[in-house]
DNA sequence: CCTTAGACCTGGAGGC
DNA sequence: TGCCTCCAGGTCTAAG
């Protein structure tokens, strides 16, 4: 489930629940969930650590603890859930962290393609290793349609390609790509180069109104998070084209068509989305 | 340099 | 019901 604004909605959740929290030990049961960029022990210089600060940077969490910044990529389907007293257990449980007050953070992840690992406290948080690569995020300033144009005017991929290139703009997964093309009326398969300056201010804006919709949306439903299921990102935002084959286009009614772009799932209005 | 196929994993949906 | 194939929020690596 997670691109960037569910990414979102889980550090604030976790921010709410976890500050300051202290975790006292760490079992962790599919030992590959774990980086191997990260600094070891991990499950050792886990324990004593509290959890300070929560952020998120792209689809990642960065969680800053006393000595160590943890690092979390959900991929497909990592979700974290806090339980009060026995967790509910399930096989895809593959990190349980007790914390002191008795509560335990369970880090969930059917696919086990998640990632989590510990890294320097003391360095910049964007030179770390899984974060130097990233480029601006969707939510940052400067990310804007000039940033858009410089980057991608001179590339021969398609827009679908470049939404999708976290070393471009960082937060955007495969569902929000099918809708910001949709809601700028391009079709995913553009080549980049042929993208005015225009075209790229006009995908920021919509890039920027969607994203933060879904991160109100999501925000939404933290709010009768309880205890003992937790913080999962969930994704209630009205979606117009993705997911959306053979219903008719919100603009036109047009049925929507289901492509391949870039080995991933396409959804698109032929007769809205110009192609240029 | 860039694009693309394959790998990493599991489970649900749909066809037969 | 069972078996098989395809598909799914993502990213990295090797091959072409």
């Amino acid at each position: 489930m997670p691109e960037g604004p569910e990414v979102q909605v889980v550090v604030d959740t976790l921010a709410c629940a976890l500050k300051d929290a202290k975790i006292i030990d760490v079992d962790l049961r599919y030992p590959k969930i774990v980086s191997e960029s990260s600094i070891q022990p991990f499950t050792e210089l886990l324990k004593g650590q509290h959890f300070r600060s929560f952020e998120r940077i792209g689809k990642y969490l960065v969680l800053t603890l006393d000595d160590y910044r943890l690092i979390c990529h959900l991929r497909m389907e990592g979700k974290f859930y806090i339980f009060n007293n026995e967790i509910q257990e399930s096989k895809h449980i593959h990190v349980v962290f007790t914390l002191e007050d008795g509560r335990k953070l369970c880090y969930h992840d059917t696919r086990k393609f998640g990632r989590m690992g510990l890294y320097s406290k003391e360095e910049s948080i964007r030179n770390l290793f899984p974060l130097k690569k990233l480029g601006l995020d969707f939510q940052e300033e400067a990310c804007n349609g000039q940033y858009l144009y410089a980057c991608i005017h001179p590339l021969k991929k398609n827009l679908k390609a470049a939404l999708l290139d976290q070393s471009i703009i960082a937060g955007i997964g495969n569902i929000y790509a099918n809708e910001i093309c949709f809601e700028a009326h391009l079709d995913p398969r553009i080549r980049c180069s042929k993208l005015s300056k225009k075209d790229c201010a006009l995908i920021v804006e919509k890039m920027k109104l969607i994203l933060n919709k879904a991160i109100q949306c999501g925000g939404t439903t933290i709010r009768d998070y309880t205890s003992s299921l937790g913080v999962s990102g969930r994704f209630q935002i009205q979606l117009k084209v993705h997911g959306k084959k053979g219903e008719p286009c919100p603009n036109c009614g047009q049925a929507i068509d289901k492509i391949v772009v870039g080995q991933r799932g396409t959804y698109l209005c032929r007769k809205c989305q110009k192609r240029k």
